[in-house]
DNA sequence: TATTGTTATACTCTATAACTATA
DNA sequence: TATAGTTATAGAGTATAACAATA
């Protein structure tokens, strides 16, 4: 019961309160630029841009759940939106009728158009422009270290659902 | 009006992804600790640290506000919340009566101390058990440079009011 | 007149559990 | 019986604008 604390560094401590204060500052401001351009929340936003890289744009509901780190009944929410306003189409798998195959549409793919260019500059202007391109290499090596790890956890829809 | 379109290099894409991944596996993953340990939500615990840093564990509203990138109204609620719980306590400043001084009680320095263990400990084993000293160093200097240039902009709060 | 903070209100998002249908 | 997804519902959080009080 009583293991030694965990403690950080005073490095790691600053490492962690940049990251969580980098990510509070970029994340709405991100935000809004993808609620002004496209009218996209940002979970939207994933969903559209991972739909468009994906093969013949289109993917499981689970799938896409686990990707983007989301509820089952939050992503059908989303999804909702999204086939509303008729940039994603919903329709049952041939392979398993149980799943809804989720697809983007030309629509779809407008908004994406109409989207990325602002969403790029932002990203820019606000994360990289301070950094030099070792920097941005470093920042690539590192957080893909960490986000590979995180990854090994149990996805998020697994653990929704009890374990018997 | 048209300038040359941003764009980022491949490497600064992953970086940028690396990031974005992290952060949306790291935040429910810390919130949940902090509900769990002590009934607190990320921007309540972001509130009581702050207020346990600052001398004599006292704070206006509109600091507060900035330092954790909050609406005005957002924090009022959220400072509710704490101040029925006991956790804070607020009283107009003896120096200008417009303003309201949040402060720390002790049974909020308490949930502090109860929260601290567990947050540090899941920091360390989500975010730097994949990394050596040397990447810590790396992503603190890097992120902190990033920090700083987001700070640079004018706080939220400001821009929530008209700019005559 | 400008600033600080609160309130009223409406809305978005998220989670839980119950439910349907298929495997 | 287990899995995929939806729905019902309820709650937390956020923002906007109007407001009161002080500078």
């Amino acid at each position: 019961m009583s293991q030694p604390p965990a403690s950080l560094t005073p490095t790691q401590l600053g490492a962690y309160f940049a990251f969580t204060e980098v990510s509070s500052l970029l994340r709405p401001a991100v935000e809004k630029q993808l609620r002004d351009a496209g009218a996209l929340s940002y979970v939207q936003f994933q969903l559209l841009a991972r739909l468009g890289d994906a093969t013949d744009g289109h993917m499981r509901m689970t799938d896409l759940a686990d990707g983007v780190v989301y509820s089952r009944s939050g992503l059908t929410y989303q999804a909702q939106l999204l086939d509303q306003r008729g940039l994603v189409t919903r329709s049952p798998s041939p392979d398993d009728e149980r799943s809804t195959v989720v697809a983007i549409t030309a629509a779809g793919r407008d908004v994406l158009t109409a989207v990325f260019p602002g969403h790029i500059e932002a990203v820019h202007d606000l994360l990289f422009a301070p950094l030099s391109d070792d920097d941005a290499g470093d920042l690539a090596r590192i957080l893909g270290r960490v986000s590979a790890h995180l990854r090994a956890a149990p996805p998020r829809s697994a653990t929704r659902r009890r374990k018997t």
